[in-house]
DNA sequence: GATGAATGAGAATTCATTCAT
DNA sequence: TATGAATGAATTCTCATTCAT
């Protein structure tokens, strides 16, 4: 094995521990997460993670940031340049979509953050949301002034649209595990991520335009 | 007060442990329950528990195998009664927003279940699930050879259905945990469930509907 | 084994439970105190000592308050009834001593606390440190002007006093494990304690008396 | 910043991982005392600290030997140098208090010590105890015999100096973070050192002397 | 039917110590 | 000489579950 430098070492195990970290998280949850497994995975020892600066909670609250950060940094700089509401509708599913696509652990976590009412949510990740939800509801009001939008509830297009891309998601990675299920109902499942999105954003924007 | 018989009793004890338990793995999820709590709330001694419902797994699958059977037991009745696929699709929509309403309990399990890969989702439970997902399927074959429906992949509209439903339900809990949300925002956030259902109703059925 | 009633067996596991800590914790000190050890030698399970309500500052806590309020609460009446601050000095002191006589342990977790600053000390503790410097001091000034008592400082005395007796308690009880003791020192030791407050009690009387 | 010599380096290094050692101890107790602590406050990295001094038992052992040995080797020469038993009991106190007020953490360190039962005193140092009583032994033989004492133990008015002189020397640097203390008491406790010495070896003189 | 007492098997976290550079 | 990286072995505390009454 090559030799590499202290420094390199470090931050390698320091991904390593990530990368275990969100894997474990995103399968069995905060409460389900034990430290030993993330350990394990990351095949570092037990103190390791802690040497490193995290307990359990830093450790949620890093990727958990990490991710908000920069899909919000994603969609607040799209977003911004699009012109006109469908395009930056376009703009927003597509970017919530890569950051699923990138991130596959995302949805779990976000699923069950939802369920639990944020509570491992570190706040800064609560003030993402606040600021997504703001972006949505711009859009939504720009297009019924100007563009061709309906009037429609922006909270409950959007919870369809993370809805759909989230538990699709979950969906795909679920259904090998559930026996029984049709062939035809396996191909429709089968669908790529980014199809998804596309599907997503077609049935949207049906939904919301002006006839 | 009245005396009441043993088997009121005995009944009144389960009724009281299901509805903790229903709470507490609502607000915490499998994992983060704890027996004492649920205990707790039912007011009565933990070891109760074990001796009326059996340990934590088979308390969870009473719960879930509950809702399951009761909402999939009226959305095969009712849909298959419905006239048309458009009036199955508003049936189905419903049946599913009712269940959410009459158990506010549910969205969180649910998402937890689709989060972890349905680890503690009895099988029985899974089989439901494939049904709900073959009803979908054949009202949408339906509605696009006979009906006036353009041609979509149904387990992307489910999950938008069931993603909306779900999410939006979570996010009216999570609210007001939430600081910094603008006015504007709560209001919207406010709507309520029927009219959450007539929405994503609306939405759902112009999205697909045919020009 | 003769049966006993549940509250029996409750009694006497937490009367268990603190004998062991109190042996523990004059063993090795709150630090190095281990709840395995405790538990083991009460002969319960560790999560028995949680069970019933202490975690290990608790313990500590319940422990040190017991006995300071006991001893207080001896020394304020009978030194309020002694006779003139000769007497109640001879009271004060034979208490003190009766403490340790009754509680063997007290010595070691005293000298702990004095080590260590009154870190782990409970405050309530700490008010009867203030009191019983109050008493002695009370005493010294009655003594000085009425009674026969030369001026001197009854901080110091205090702290001879309670050394003495704290000291050669543990004098007592180390000194098997010192190799090369002579035998003249050995018998010197063996004094009994009460004897021991008898002969303090004379040096400090001797010690204030005016001429 | 004139460069100065490894050897200097060292020493220097040296030195300063046993003044931090020093401190904690005293603060905490051998087995409250965490190495990262005493690397952080000598400003040296952890393993330094082994690459030195050895491990926590050899850091302590060595902190205790040198003022056991320094201490023992003064009141050998000077006692012996004493002019009769009174001359040399005032030589005893005087050197003890001196090792006190020179080395600040002794105080902390014995009595955790004589409460822990010498566990972690090295054998060295409990040989140096022995040679110490045997001095105060001699002393009062001497004393009895030829001088003007009455007959006494001499253990006793041992722990009652030590006592004193250690326990006044806790109780001063505890007196801050005792609340409710009235002025009068604070102001007996303000006494210094070689005031506390002065006034021990009065009162011990008066109470060993024969009238 | 109901419950207080009790416990085995973990869980997160800490810490003295060693390794590699 | 000096140090950052890494770890094995505890340690406190928790929790689902069983037992005895």
């Amino acid at each position: 094995m090559a030799k590499r430098s202290l420094k390199e070492r470090k931050a390698d195990t320091i991904r390593r521990i990530n990368e275990a970290a969100k894997e474990v998280f995103a399968e069995v949850g905060f409460e389900g997460a034990r430290i030993d497994e993330i350990a394990k995975r990351a095949g570092v020892n037990k103190a390791m993670i802690y040497y490193r600066g995290g307990d359990k909670v830093s450790l949620y609250a890093g990727i958990i940031h990490e991710v908000f950060s920069e899909t919000l940094g994603r969609i607040v700089k799209e977003v911004g340049e699009g012109k006109g509401p469908e395009d930056k509708l376009r703009t927003y599913i597509h970017n919530l979509s890569m950051t699923v696509e990138k991130h596959p652990y995302v949805p779990s976590i976000m699923l069950r953050e939802l369920a639990s009412g944020a509570t491992n949510l570190p706040s800064i990740a609560q003030k993402d949301i606040v600021r997504l939800l703001g972006i949505i509801t711009e859009i939504f009001e720009e297009g019924a002034k100007r563009g061709g939008f309906r009037r429609a509830n922006p909270l409950i297009v959007h919870t369809m649209i993370v809805g759909g891309i989230l538990l699709f998601s979950r969906l795909q990675s679920v259904s090998p595990k559930i026996g029984g299920l049709p062939k035809r109902t396996k191909e429709l499942i089968g669908t790529d991520s980014k199809d998804v999105a596309d599907r997503v954003t077609e049935l949207v924007l049906r939904a919301v335009r002006r006839d």
